[in-house]
DNA sequence: CGCCGAACTGCACACCTGAGCAGGCGGACT
DNA sequence: AGTCCGCCTGCTCAGGTGTGCAGTTCGGCG
């Protein structure tokens, strides 16, 4: 299987179509298989090098030779760089997902924010930022927290980006998150104390007027770097389950086209504001001041997010996205 | 889709394995894809021309990147070089017969033949032989005459190699073949006058002692070049239905494991000859002359041709073989 | 703590290859 | 028949790429 027979120049061009494909065949076999050089080819064949290169051109021009890239990664990167591309990003990273049979709908969930956080984690690592970083919460943040490697950057301080304190049983762990990203940054960090959502516009800015929480806020403000995770209105989301949404609110929020929410900012697909009413009882960054962060790294992970994940997009509150496959793959067929 | 990030040397090789894999993928992708140099390859991520190169190789190496030859071609080709390879031939040239649904078994041997008879056709045009080209006859031979393109080479005498006269009612043609062999390339012709199969061995002696016919064996010896189809006994087999063969000798004959003929002399599938005595009987040039021609080209072609094939082979009656791909296929699975 | 070997890195150099260009051939049209 | 045009061929030359080598790092092991 390894020698070849030397042959003579192929004279007979008769059946000239068909010859010319055996020779392409088997210059391709010479060049690709056995490694000879484009001139000890021609030469074997009694053909000029210059014929074989162009031949060769050819055998890849008409698929006669395929060049793939068979790795499964090569589909995960080639999807980050529609989606930088498309979404005119900094940076992506897609992890993969595979499909877990057997497994129930949460641990599937789990399984893929697991895979999104170590890609989020590396993501950020590459990205260095330094100086404040403002992070949210949530799930997918705390699996993040927990994905980054000591040392991964310098930074000075980590700031919470919005409010957290809960009235429901779960805690929503945001001080966990925070200490982790300052552990392992070598920063100090800046809790956020106040509830994400409160009852009236009214109680939001007298919040915001608090010195505490306005320095906060400040903070936030001039971070370089925002990370955040991109939510759904689930029934068990930290945000509406916080005690201050009422499920008729959550049902209208849900009937006004909300798909998800950007640091407790509840959008439509289209990237617009879903419930400007209840944005205004919502305690933490603005979707414009998080606009003009320079870094907005978003990650989402698990079924659905495909809607959340492009309104953020849509309304440039990421140029950095970290999300699965899946995602990845419906925000590109549904823009 | 085209353009891609520039991005950091990726200095987060925590995860080991997982980064360096999707670092080979990356360049596999600029390089491959995107057509890139090494060079700006390394100079866009940070690392050495050489890495580039190294990793390059890697990528190969490790099935990352898979080079196919795609072509159905590339794999008669690869069966004409294990044949050669394998039985030390000059030369071969395996057609492809796709199966041809819907079609009788003897449209697809037709078929089979056509195909055949052009790539036996183009490989003897490729070896240009001089001088003296024995032939012998049967519809395969008759396909291959047909087949040949006008002045694919220069000879100066055709012979044929056995004898073809026939008791039966179809013809042999043999004159057909030999006319189109002379005419196109420009020899003379000088057919054998006698049947191939005899009724006793007493009557073969005295017809090779025949003058006219012992004219025609020494030419027939002296031929630099012989070329023959390989024939199966079959009920329509010329040899055997040419009126000198019982039908209980041609029972004796299969029982003997007589697996096909070469110039008219049935063979085991060892390549031993079937029945002594039979050979005795038939007229033309002997095995032992045939093993002593140069250039030994032998035609295969339609189902159950496997057998024969590997026989002559064996026996070394052929060193340039043109036969359909199941042939091929069948022959290096056998041996 | 020091030693050793293996793997990796960058480099010089020679070889290999692609791009643009001029000449030649053959077919089509006038 | 002559001429034009497109295609193919081989060439030069300027990169692009692989190889052997020496220096280096790093982990393992005594």
């Amino acid at each position: 299987m390894c020698k070849i027979a030397l042959e003579a120049p192929v004279l007979a061009a008769s059946r000239r179509g068909q010859l010319d494909v055996r020779l392409v065949v088997r210059i391709a076999q010479l060049y690709y298989r056995l490694h000879l050089s484009q001139e000890q080819i021609g030469e074997r064949l009694g053909i000029s090098r210059f014929k074989v290169g162009r031949l060769l051109d050819r055998a890849v021009a008409e698929e006669i030779v395929r060049i793939e890239i068979v790795h499964p990664a090569a589909r995960l990167i080639e999807l980050e760089d529609r989606l930088i591309e498309r979404f005119g990003l900094v940076g992506a990273a897609v992890a993969d997902v595979p499909a877990a049979d057997g497994a129930t709908a949460a641990e599937a969930d789990d399984l893929a924010r697991d895979a999104v956080a170590d890609a989020a984690a590396d993501l950020l690592a590459k990205h260095h930022p330094t100086g404040t970083i403002g992070v949210s919460w949530g799930r997918t943040m705390l699996a993040v927290a927990k994905a980054l490697p000591k040392r991964w950057t310098v930074a000075t301080e980590i700031v919470q980006l919005n409010g957290a304190a809960s009235r429901s049983a779960q805690p929503t762990r945001a001080n966990e998150i925070l200490e982790r990203f300052a552990e392992t940054t070598g920063a100090g960090y800046h809790l956020f104390n106040a509830p994400a959502i409160v009852g009236s516009a009214e109680l939001a800015t007298a919040l915001r007027d608090d010195a505490a929480i306005r320095d906060t806020l400040d903070a936030a403000r001039a971070a370089h770097t925002a990370v955040f995770g991109l939510g759904i209105p689930a029934a068990d989301s930290p945000h509406l389950s916080s005690g201050f949404v009422t499920p008729d609110e959550q049902a209208a929020l849900r009937a006004n086209g909300a798909v998800g929410d950007v640091v407790g900012r509840f959008l439509r697909e289209d990237g617009s504001v879903a419930w400007p009413e209840l944005d205004a009882r919502t305690v933490g960054l603005s979707l414009d001041d998080l606009r003009r962060t320079p870094l907005r790294v978003g990650v989402a992970s698990g079924a659905g997010r495909g809607p959340v994940t492009l309104a953020a997009l849509r309304a440039d509150l990421v140029n950095v996205l970290a999300c699965d496959d899946t995602t990845a793959e419906w925000v590109l067929a549904h823009d």
